[in-house]
DNA sequence: ATTTTTACTTGCGAATTGCAAGTGAATAAT
DNA sequence: ATTATTCACTTGCAATTCGCAAGTAAAAAT
């Protein structure tokens, strides 16, 4: 879930993004779990035309689909737990779910690797 | 996860409405679960008061909260797999978000045991 | 008084995970 | 041209978690 939720908000597509994002998983397991990801049809993988060890991950059209599941969990974390995330920021979020999904959406489909929700950090490179 | 959705939404109350559910848990796990489930105060148990074997398990207002997410993951999953869970119903539900959601902590209010999702079946009694 | 129900706990082998150290191919540096 | 480095993994092994079967303790039913 948190692989989803990196390449939704947070702009990441390689190995290392994931590796380097202090989520805390060893390479083994994150290479398992992209490929069942894969497997599940959640995430796609191509190799980078500019630089062939390089592997883009990206979400599919059912992986993007998981953007509403993931922004009702963010808000309930942010009203029940303390997250790292802003409750007035969120809260704005959850006044205008439908306007937050669709630029989700946008930055998908049109590449944009912007992170969606900044105080989670973008890929350090 | 199961856990809270019996809970939510099958009308689960019961320690062995679990281990029959088919959700094929082992009792140490389950057990363990719903300690945690504790700790982290999703949910809460109180012996039965006519009955002191029993103890009924019930979410928190920081479980319930988590229907809408719920609910979200249950769209998606019937939209993009095959679920036991009936499409049309399912995109019913998706078009009245609001009047699921609020019927679901209606039950929840009032201890109503009535399952909202059929086709899991309620506690096997 | 004995049996049954209910909610667990215990013990143990099997599967999953975390950690550290590789491997191999592609690019970058000298 | 040769060597070094980067990148995406894989491998081996110890530690944790899990599934399964059996057991336990308290309360209720017979």
């Amino acid at each position: 879930m948190l692989i989803v939720r990196d390449l939704m908000v947070r702009g990441f597509r390689r190995f290392g993004d994931f590796e380097q994002s202090g989520e805390g998983i060893a390479t083994n397991i994150l290479a398992d779990r992209l490929r069942r990801l894969q497997q599940a049809e959640l995430v796609e993988a191509e190799p980078d035309p500019e630089d062939r060890r390089k592997v883009n991950y990206r979400l599919t059209e059912k992986g993007i689909g998981l953007a509403p599941v993931m922004l009702e969990l963010l808000i309930w974390g942010a009203r029940h737990e303390n997250t790292g995330a802003p409750r007035e920021v969120v809260e704005q979020m959850a006044a205008n779910r439908d306007a937050v999904l669709a630029e989700t959406r946008r930055r998908w489909v049109e590449r944009d690797p912007r992170p969606i929700l900044p105080w989670l950090g973008g890929p350090k490179r």
